[in-house]
DNA sequence: ACGGTATCTGGCCGAGTGGCCAGTTATTCA
DNA sequence: TGAATAACTGGCCACTCGGCCAGATACCGT
């Protein structure tokens, strides 16, 4: 309890800017030592304060984990969205969806790697019992094209002997593995990726059953 | 330290047996509350032994992991291969590899979302330092995949315009991502899935490029 | 300058975990 | 039958984690 150091230099930051800092930090802690190994004394540590500081701006560490999965998720919508709504044609549509994904993915790589090793080890007890966070906010996304691809098969523009909700699955498969790739592969060619996936289910919309 | 009950009843297994056993409790274990609350200690109490019995047949809880994966692998390969092997055609190996792979889910279902769990959460920890077991034992069947593929397109079977290494990554991941939604769907319809999927990517065998 | 508030430190605490082992019981084999 | 060995119990230990808080420090309005 004795204040032994002279206090070479401390800051302070507003409340917002620290939030966001810690968020940050998390981010990068977890992607780069994963879920399981990152303790608020290391999240703390990479940025130089106090553990004690995490949770005086937030409320626990799963209030801290819920605001990354919310900050990742939004700034995800916010990429990805506009420029799906912005194609028309059947194979416009779903090169977009896949290739934005993708290119959300590879400007903010540890966005993602932080967000898959939250929903693989992070357990998020609610009040109400234990729960997960799981894909429940991703499924936004899913949602978005199974939306997309039921309204291209309504136009003719998507086999009728295929069902979109399977499709969606499949196709969010194929973009969700692309972190866990990352992880083991550092030099995984997302490009290359992304233009073969979108010609490889290109071939369900050109050609209309 | 003293001996209170009479001991009412207590079984003695052979090594083999007793290891069979204490995988099967782990994995079960694992299913149902997850990697992060798999104890020992709630392993152990499921088939009612202490457990110091789990630390005497495994080296460690690494050991035990280890061990599901590895007996998850056998099995699954076991399944799978002979079946994608006996296919001729192109459409018939995709089929026949889509199809038993979510066949072998649906029948042991709490092997692959126990591994599901292990590969989320357990990370590994090898002498040499921090590593995964990540995909690279499933990676196996991937490789297969990958080899059938590239079989098929020597053999104008496959479009020569695809990669069959992204082809393959594709499939996996629309494979893997099974376990998980029955994780959080109970009632997901695997079998239609399987015939669903198989449909979608039989259109790149059949029309070759 | 100064007092009040916001921010931060550093350590303590209880819970939970895996490893470990001394002692107990079952099994096996000579 | 009577060791010798295998299998098992139950609890102790060291460790880590997240939550918490008393006290220290920075900031800011007056």
């Amino acid at each position: 309890m004795v204040a032994v150091e002279p206090e070479v230099e401390r800051r302070t930051f507003t409340e917002i800017a620290r939030r966001h800092q810690i968020v940050l930090a998390a981010i990068d802690t977890i992607a780069e030592v994963g879920f399981a190994q990152a303790s608020l004394a290391r999240i703390a540590a990479r940025i130089g304060i106090s553990k004690g500081v995490i949770s005086y701006h937030f409320a626990g560490k799963e209030d801290l984990i819920r605001q990354i999965v919310v900050d990742v998720v939004e700034a995800d919508r916010a990429y990805i969205v506009p420029r799906v709504l912005a194609a028309s044609t059947g194979p416009a549509v779903l090169r977009a969806y896949i290739e934005s994904n993708l290119a959300f993915m590879r400007e903010h790589r540890n966005y993602l790697v932080a967000v898959v090793e939250i929903l693989r080890n992070g357990r998020i007890t609610t009040p109400d019992g234990r729960r997960r966070i799981d894909g429940q906010e991703l499924d936004v996304a899913a949602h978005l094209l199974q939306e997309q691809l039921a309204r291209l098969q309504g136009a003719g523009q998507l086999r009728r002997d295929f069902d979109p909700g399977v499709m969606a699955v499949a196709i969010r498969a194929a973009i969700d593995v692309v972190p866990h790739r990352l992880i083991g592969d550092p030099h995984f060619d997302i490009e290359h990726y992304a233009s073969e996936l979108a010609a490889i289910f290109d071939l369900a919309t050109r050609e209309a059953g």
